[in-house]
DNA sequence: TCCAAAGAGAACTTTACGTCA
DNA sequence: CATGACGTAAAGTTCTCTTTG
């Protein structure tokens, strides 16, 4: 963007302001360009107006500079009181500080994106921690998933090669104490598990070469018939007891996620969580 | 001490929008 | 209701001054 202003003189660093209210002229020592300025800021006083200003010899030497730390100090607390400025606390400052209106408009508007600024690397910052921790927390799942699945699949393989004799816990003959190892009577073997909480509740993973069915172990996040629906997910923690309250360390109840429909299929799938598929 | 680069701040331009006569 | 003038916010830029290595 090509800015319009002008300079005059070899050394034109030397800048001065002239005029009342919100409008005022721009120039340098040596000149400046009233007629462009004008065009652009109709409502200037008049120029006998602004020669008569009283601090027109004061303006015409002085240079761009910084405000000082006092009309500073004072902007801050206005700002802070309301970042807005209705045209009379603009008028009112203005002349409490020895500034030309435009001054006070323009420092509210640059403070006004410095704090914008500000407030979007804060969030920034806040953001990407919470996402580095559930960066961290995914893949301490991913891994705990993984351990667990080798850890199923070995006790299975185990237990195969055990062949063990009818057992009718199925049938409804259970006995507290046997409730590592099933089979129900056309010789599929089942395993139980070991994580779910409370005595009377145990998932169970059915071995069969169809689709797997995660069997409800009573103290699941589903209503009683949930599971009776296409997908099945299940995530289990086994690291402590949870009372269901959040430990605040993550944002991860610290057991038994499900998902019971297609979409949350594929995701619970990238997830690593085992889900199974009702025939 | 000098100097170039970077940073901070003041002022600017452009665009968009709301208000009002 | 449409229109033009006006004020202002926001976003981006330019320029100046200060700080820093």
């Amino acid at each position: 963007m090509e800015s319009s202003r002008l300079f005059f003189g070899s050394n034109s660093s030397s800048m001065f302001y002239l005029g009342n209210g919100d409008d005022y002229f721009r120039g340098t020592s040596t000149g400046f360009n009233f007629e462009e300025t004008s065009k652009k800021r109709p409502f200037m006083s008049s120029l006998d107006d602004m020669l008569e200003d009283e601090n027109y010899d004061e303006q015409l030497t002085e240079k761009k500079r910084r405000l000082s730390p006092e009309q500073v100090r004072m902007l801050e607390r206005s700002f802070e009181e309301d970042n807005k400025l209705e045209p009379e606390r603009k008028t009112e400052l203005a002349k409490k500080l020895g500034l030309q209106p435009r001054q006070v408009a323009v420092w509210f508007q640059n403070r006004r994106a410095r704090w914008k600024t500000k407030t979007l690397e804060r969030d920034y910052d806040r953001l990407k921690s919470s996402y580095d921790v559930l960066t961290s927390d995914f893949d301490s799942i991913v891994k705990e998933n993984e351990k667990l699945k080798a850890e199923v699949l070995s006790l299975t393989e185990k237990l195969r090669a055990k062949e063990v004799p009818e057992i009718s816990i199925i049938g409804g003959d259970h006995k507290e104490g046997r409730d590592d190892v099933v089979a129900d009577p056309s010789g599929h073997v089942k395993v139980e598990d070991h994580f779910s909480t409370g005595s009377g509740g145990s998932a169970v993973v059915d071995d069969h070469d169809g689709p797997q069915v995660l069997v409800d172990s009573g103290d699941s996040y589903f209503p009683d018939d949930d599971y009776t629906n296409e997908y099945v997910a299940v995530r289990v923690d086994q690291s402590e007891e949870d009372d269901g309250s959040d430990n605040g360390q993550n944002d991860f109840p610290n057991y038994p996620f499900a998902t019971t429909d297609h979409h949350h299929h594929d995701e619970a799938d990238a997830l690593g969580w085992w889900v199974w598929s009702q025939p």
